[in-house]
DNA sequence: GATGAATGAGTATTCATTCAT
DNA sequence: TATGAATGAATACTCATTCAT
């Protein structure tokens, strides 16, 4: 018997929304429930999994609710037990992959930080690249084409923890105006995504990664540089 | 928002049609019939046109087949007479785009063919980015997010015909190996349309687009010269 | 209620609202596309059979869209091409038994005006009965157990029709402030709604209707002259 | 169902509990389990208020297991080791104020037995307007809405003590054939209950509630001498 | 006894596509 | 050829209830 079978589903959400949940900042889009036992911890992650996994074999069509929960052989129910929303989800998931990638990038500018510009440009290349190969590229395009999920203006996204990567070895190379360091820095950042990217997506046989990566780091260790 | 605008169904209806259309390189989402009588063709134009302006407006959101057929002021009915689905819209729309921007690089390179190589490069991203904002970046971000079109192999995609100016241009100006030259065309297709992309997309208010453009020409130009 | 406020769907719903649609007046609820072909018509009505019947049969439990949908023999599809949600169902039906009702008053008013007073509220008592009991009461219930909706605020609702014919009773009959024909109307409203209702509802059976209604009437009528 | 173990003191703030017994008359919604420790039997409690807290401020809305047991801090697993659903808990909270409007009638009937017919059911009214203010009138609509419930035939339902009371105090004022005076007494009751219900459901401003209270007075004092 | 994670049937709504007129 | 009513699979999300710990 539903006694509130004249409820939308709205009002309950609605008020959710504005009981201000224990969760706060990125309001709505946050966990519902912070998991605190072992068998919440699996949950999350294997939802967290599957959307991963999902994301990569089909993309953006890959990813509904219903089909994540069954990929990560959770119910419906205990997926909207953890996250409020769909878009939480992909925010879980891309706040996830980009810490990943800014550990990564952090622990390789310390060994780069003294190599000659070409060099350590090159690394960070073919690092950019390994990451986007481990993650097929699904989440740092996403960023880009659901401009509504902010992801990218999220306190952990890749862009700003690579962002601050660059700026870091810069400033480190360079002394420039702030104006001018901004700009580098924002096509450094952009040059190196891109093209990794690019590549990556379309795998052109006729081009080999070596050189093409050798290309790209003379590219922008002359742009460094000048 | 709604992340799945092209959703599954798509995918599947697609592939249930066994029907094979007339002959076409691209199976299954060619025109359903070409348009003879005149009157068929003001309906496919203007098809196209709401397609536009609806892309234009409301991004992916705005490009639903009843939107757009109200719009162009013709029923559904008409429209499923034209176009066998959704997407074979879309590639219409892409191509008749792509053409335009084809034709605009193409009488560009005639005008700069024989100025110095950065003034060159100069006027191309400026032009890329003018035609890009024309249509809001809509179209040409399709290609990316929507793998499934394939709208990149068609024939007549956008990118196909400015990597045709770019190879044009550069085998003009410099004497280089096939090899060396695929990758350099490759890449200056990249860092053009790469970078223009993001610069629009994300407008970023710290970063004079007069400098930003001069950098990237610097940046295009040392690299045809290297 | 929040009828217009859910994450994923809202955008689309949004959108098409904010655009002023053919509709107009009660904004949000009225009919999504005005009938024009038989078609369309007879499934408008079997729509608003069906859910009649639904409500009836079991009250407000058996008010959902595929319910109705079902049993009128429509997919959900089509009634949603005719009704913008579920309430607008509702607030339809009830619109139009509001106006059944007004009609049989107003026809009654005619042929009552010059009776005694307790003849004439008898047979206004003894006719809200009788329409009570074709529409088994759910629809004026209604009014009342979901404010949210705000039936009984739409310019066609029953309690202003009945309340209408009331206020031109007392007037004709008696010299009143308005203070007072305020009041009066207003209780006779409730005392003749009230009463029908519950006696419909609980149908006791130690208690004669005929009786109950001369008791009714009498209370009335010296309600009115006193 | 132990009618003698209330206490006779009501604290206002704290309903009075019934010990819900195995046996009802309504199978299947009773309570779960008898309470007999003390823990047990402030967690029923709780969940009582709990459920009467989100009952006033939320209407049927706030009406849900997780939410209840949420307000009462208690685990939804406890709930259910009290009542076996929902509804059971719905039961529970109604007979609890049935209960209290029918001590406040009983103490009142005392002081009015001696009164003149106008002034004691002014009294009576002006009594049962300021209780069901007190619950902001959810329970007692609650019985018309939820008709599954079948709270009204419970035999400590509201209406049924209330239906005492009038039946009390009609006795002593007239002799009736036990015909009429069932008419009587049903009526009375409605009268009272519904005009109440709709003065404070509408809040007219127009209408004073004084002379409103005076008016309904009136009425049935003439009724029951007539 | 108590907990709260897990469950999944159920709800409203959308939108590409078909087909009788 | 044109129309637009009809279709229904698909989607996000809720909430009463169970059960292992």
């Amino acid at each position: 018997m539903n006694l509130s079978s004249y409820s939308t589903r709205i009002d309950m959400a609605t008020l959710k929304r504005t009981e201000p949940g224990p969760e706060s900042g990125n309001a709505g889009f946050s966990a519902r429930k912070l998991p605190r036992q072992r068998r919440s911890r699996t949950t999350v992650e294997s939802i967290k999994q599957a959307t991963l996994a999902l994301l990569s074999e089909h993309g953006l069509q890959g990813f509904g609710t219903d089909r994540i929960a069954e990929r990560a052989g959770v119910s419906i129910g205990s997926l909207y037990q953890y996250f409020p929303n769909r878009e939480a989800i992909l925010q879980a998931v891309y706040e996830d992959v980009s810490i990943e990638y800014a550990e990564a990038m952090r622990s390789l500018l310390d060994q780069i930080m003294d190599l000659p510009i070409e060099a350590a440009v090159t690394r960070v290349i073919d690092r950019v690249m390994r990451l986007h190969e481990r993650h097929q590229l699904v989440l740092l395009t996403m960023a880009e084409e659901i401009p509504e999920l902010n992801l990218a203006g999220l306190p952990l996204s890749f862009n700003n923890l690579l962002r601050g990567s660059i700026r870091a070895y810069v400033i480190n190379k360079r002394r420039l105006s702030p104006r001018e360091l901004d700009r580098k820095v924002f096509l450094i950042e952009k040059l190196i995504l891109g093209s990794a990217g690019s590549y990556l997506r379309e795998k052109p046989t006729r081009i080999a990664r070596r050189e093409f990566t050798a290309d790209m780091a003379q590219i922008i260790a002359r742009y460094i540089e000048s």
